[in-house]
DNA sequence: CGTTTGGTTGAAATGTGTCAAACTTTGTGG
DNA sequence: CCACAAAGTTTGACACATTTCAACCAAACG
């Protein structure tokens, strides 16, 4: 529940969510000058080798990270949501080394490098916020190394949408264990290193023992103990303010 | 080669490959009151879910960062070698996501979180170098989802080797291709998402085409080309300062 | 020198990938 | 609003990379 009307904003909310901040510093970056943009689904917005000045904040819909290998598969990194900036890291390394792109229609805002140091300089603790903010990046990295690496097809999904629940739920992008989940069958297969059939396969599995139903982009968790259990999951990994909220 | 004294702290050498210090930064870096230790190989230093006060500099010998399954499954997401400072996120998030032990006797220096605090206070620079250096471990988490997701267990394992000597002669721990590399075949299945067994038999492949010589803890390259080719090891994600110095 | 740890080998079991086709939904232009 | 195209989902049969289990061998170590 927003506190203020600050809290409206994505980039608020989801700070807030990883630690606490003071009217101050929510003035402070609010008012960061922002080019804001709306975006097509599978659209590029920034590309690996790219030397970006800008970083860009999600406002509004779904995209992720990935790499292409040399025979065209993609691996996906990550998925990001409405308050993610997903590029913080090129304020410190020059070039990309992954390409960001939408997955669905996009709102998002761009904000000059310049800028973001200007802020960090004036704000220490903001500075430390979006410095925590790239660490949870990485600790949700080294999860699914762990997902990828030791997880078969049917845990590794559940983890994922476990995963992309808790961290809605966050943003408050979740009503009675519902939410959207827009990404195809395809993309959640490059998301867990499973060919596209044996996802479809494998998400049947998950319906029929009854813990989700998932269609035409909208998530339902019908047995959350289930699906938690089914993908061994534990949220600490995501550092949570209010772990509680998480949990449904 | 170093330039001048200081260069032959790991820690310093280490920030040297990814960025560039003044002479005063490298002082007050060297200053940092550390508390040495020796550890014995396969130890842990600290756990998942501990709320470290200080972080790790590894000033000699080799650890990795790895986290447990439920079932007792081990997945190892990152190596480290001497300069690496294994557990700096912790800076920044309290509770530790996973456990950080060592894989031969170590020789590691403690830092208490005070310090490095008012070291990034007092200078600027050295937190964005910091920062830096938690983002490139970000970088290669996501090079090892790729790695994990989407090859198989010979171009992984030729990947990882790949890695390994790039980095190691980033901070010069290799001579004549030739480099210590002292992880068993089992800590090899763990970071890779591979049996032992299978590491074992593609282990024999990588030999039997004359990419490399392993053993005894030892690993020599014989055919650099041939081994980056069968990983498609394109070191830009290490984000090093002096790229040609990786290349053999 | 025995004990432990790590490396090697073989055979059988299996999870997952591949290929190819059909079906369903979504989106769009006439 | 229908018709068509495009995109996404589903299905079946088969191939295969990798796991598992179990045993043996080699090296390291106290």
């Amino acid at each position: 529940m927003p506190t203020s009307l600050h809290d409206a904003h994505p980039i608020v909310t989801k700070l807030e969510s990883i630690l606490t901040l003071s009217d101050e510093e929510k003035v402070a970056i609010l008012s960061l000058p922002m080019q804001v943009v709306t975006l097509r689904p599978d659209q590029d917005i920034v590309r690996e080798g790219d030397r970006p000045l800008r970083c860009c904040a999600l406002l509004e819909g779904f995209a992720c990270t990935y790499k292409m290998t040399p025979n065209g598969k993609r691996q996906i990194m990550s998925f990001y949501i409405p308050g993610d900036i997903p590029d913080l890291q090129s304020l410190h390394l020059n070039t990309l080394d992954n390409s960001l792109g939408t997955l669905t229609s996009c709102r998002v805002g761009f904000i000059q490098h310049e800028s973001v140091r200007d802020l960090c300089r004036a704000y220490p603790r903001i500075a430390g916020a979006f410095w925590r903010e790239t660490l949870v990046d990485g600790a949700i990295f080294r999860e699914w190394i762990l997902n990828i690496g030791q997880r078969e097809a049917y845990g590794r999904l559940a983890h994922l949408l476990c995963e992309m629940v808790t961290r809605l739920r966050s943003v408050g992008l979740v009503q009675d264990d519902t939410c959207n989940l827009p990404m195809t069958q395809g993309e959640l297969a490059d998301a867990t290193g499973i060919s596209t059939v044996h996802v479809n396969r494998t998400l049947q599995d998950l319906r029929g023992a009854g813990l989700i139903n998932l269609k035409g982009g909208t998530l339902q968790v019908l047995d959350w103990k289930g699906l938690r259990d089914a993908g061994e999951f534990h949220p600490g990994y995501l550092h949570l303010v209010r772990p509680n909220a998480a949990a449904a």
